[in-house]
DNA sequence: TAATCTGCTTGATTTAGATCAAGGGTATTT
DNA sequence: AAATACCCTTGATCTAAATCAAGCAGATTA
């Protein structure tokens, strides 16, 4: 059940088995179904999630009911609404389970505890925040940048099986433009090149 | 010189005096004049900078010469292509000072061996890319669910003063729309609401 | 097996914002 | 004080992508 966990520990710092143990001791397993909610709009997110297994989304809904997707989450990879999640404030994203998933989690003050008692904890999330905030910066010039072909071509090149793992409406909602405007994309670059 | 900082650091973790110092000791200071550059396109980044004084942009420039602005960093902020920071690889984007400015400079040696010899500063480097990651990460979700109208209205209301620091090309800019379109927004928002 | 969904495609039309172009005001430079 | 540069505004036109609308194939359910 730890063991994404452990390597993704283990990639950013040194901990002994003991300390491993002690780090495990601090989340709670869950399974979630495909199509599930970890977090509705309106609810406090309670957790950061590792996911061992499967894949999540996190998405925003506006005001047409349109669904903009945030992140993808998938073996490996953390996600949450970190803005509810510190301040307890009510989150105004949804976080579901694209296919069936393992999960653990671990609430604010479980992380609190374990940076306490493990501290050598702190490099390991200030080093997976520098990732992802490396990564969120690249979306945002990318979406400044680039036409919509440029940023679907980018998204492949950097993650190219993610067309075999959800679906093209998912990857359009990603990248901010219809499923329409992305099969007429894919079409367009399949033929002529 | 060190003010700006201390106090960023004292929000976030306790030191006392001779860390405070030692930690000082770290940092290089440097001014820089409006205009001049403190990181080029195709360059390494090799400074993380904060601005203890003044007005810094980091921006992209894309293949028809158009400048996109990644981030603004004023007092008590921090600035730099991460990625190239890292990585030592160079880098696609440029830092340049919007208005005179004050700089603690922090090399990636340096921040290595501050680290170790003064390992809070992990927790208060945690805390503060937590920080960068949920305004990055709202301003995904802004460029994707938002109309031009609706992300300068939210701008506004997150950074009421920022129009009295830097230029409404800078702001466009920044939005991902052109000058114009900002202009526009602004006559429509002022006469009729 | 038929029936309802769900995801993808293709076509016609619309639209938000870009581009192109010009003019005016205010700093900054000479 | 003139010259130059920089920034903002306004108008006319254009365009990438959205929206609206159908239809179709594969999966899921009855």
């Amino acid at each position: 059940m730890y063991e994404v966990l452990a390597k993704s520990i283990r990639e950013k710092v040194f901990l002994n088995e003991d300390e491993m143990q002690l780090c495990a001791s601090f989340f709670t397993p869950k399974k979630l179904r495909k199509k599930q909610y970890l977090l509705q709009e309106g609810d406090v997110c309670r957790y950061t999630a590792f996911v061992e297994k499967g894949a999540l989304r996190s998405y925003h809904v506006d005001k047409k009911d349109q669904e903009h997707l945030i992140q993808f989450a998938f073996e490996g990879w953390w996600i949450a609404d970190s803005y509810s999640f510190l301040t307890e404030e009510p989150s105004a994203y949804n976080i579901d389970a694209l296919e069936d998933a393992e999960l653990l989690l671990l609430t604010l003050p479980a992380q609190e505890e374990l940076l306490l008692k493990v501290p050598k904890m702190e490099r390991y999330f200030r080093i997976l925040l520098q990732k992802s905030l490396i990564a969120m910066q690249r979306r945002v010039v990318s979406s400044l940048s680039y036409t919509a072909e440029e940023k679907y071509i980018k998204l492949m090149e950097a993650y190219p099986n993610i067309s075999q793992r959800v679906a093209q409406q998912q990857i359009a909602s990603y990248l901010g433009i219809t499923p329409e405007t992305l099969s007429r994309i894919r079409k367009q670059l399949a033929s002529g090149k």
